[in-house]
DNA sequence: ACCCAAAAAGTTACAATGTTGCACGTGCAA
DNA sequence: TTGCACGTGCAACATTGTAACTTTTTGGGT
């Protein structure tokens, strides 16, 4: 058993989730993903004839488990990452910005750049935050 | 022709858009609404019987001209909102933070909540920026 | 090594959201 | 008032995601 498929496997148990074909390759993907992927380019990357539903049922349960989370996005699919390493079922560490390029499309997680806080209105609580920015990236910017 | 009437037929040709019974009814659907609305959500609110893809063409044009904006959302719907009257087709002024309340649902443009600046690393250029806040809002806060 | 209960996967069917192509109707300006 | 580009309505369809149900797999106990 290869070094990688191990350590996949540690990080399946450290979350609770049992060792399947499925999830390891789900892993796989988001893990060795740069910037964050909707469920149809997961499925474009997992082996032919994977099941959509089972994909998506296996990203839900990522979800809950702490090991992925969703990357707000200002089309209409809905994009994940995987988590850093700190984070856990009970709390998510996700505090760094993301930044979609408006021109090859990828969404980076900027895991140094964090999100400032705000003073919200009387109130208004808030639990979660996200921020997004839009532009073009590295690898995109015009040669100069 | 009563005042409002009038109004929304300004702000129309303003924007250089044709009078129609369905772009005056999206349009006051949306400069009515106190929080961003997803497109069945206007739908609901528009004269029954009001057709479907007129009205996600009515919200395309709508966004180019700089009528509305999209508000991003951690959910897997696009929602509109009403853009400030300073927008225009050439610039949006969108420099406020969205607030989604996770009782209600709700998405509020918290237009007094400015969006603060981020520090990218080198060879990112950044155009627009969005910030949305989860929490509980004013109106769905426990009694106390 | 085997058994079993629970969990995950697979299948079918379905729902929500949004798009494309085309024919028809209407707002608006000449 | 007439032309016609633009907007609308319709049918069909694509994509994304979910629900209910059955079959298979996983992992712990024996």
């Amino acid at each position: 058993m290869p070094a990688s498929t191990d350590r996949l496997a540690r990080t399946l148990s450290q979350h609770g989730l049992r060792q399947t074909p499925v999830r390891r390759g789900v892993l796989e993907v988001l893990a060795g993903a740069a910037f964050a992927l909707s469920g149809s380019e997961i499925e474009q990357q997992l082996p032919a004839g994977t099941d959509r539903i089972t994909l998506y049922r296996t990203l839900k349960s990522f979800e809950e488990s702490g090991l992925i989370h969703r990357v707000i996005d200002s089309s209409d699919v809905v994009r994940y990452a995987a988590c850093s390493i700190e984070c856990s079922a009970e709390a998510h560490f996700d505090n760094h910005v993301h930044f979609k390029c408006t021109t090859c499309q990828h969404i980076y997680c900027l895991n140094q750049v964090a999100i400032p806080a705000v003073t919200l209105p009387a109130q208004f609580q808030a639990v979660s935050r996200d921020y997004l920015l839009a532009g073009v990236c590295r690898e995109c910017q015009p040669a100069g």
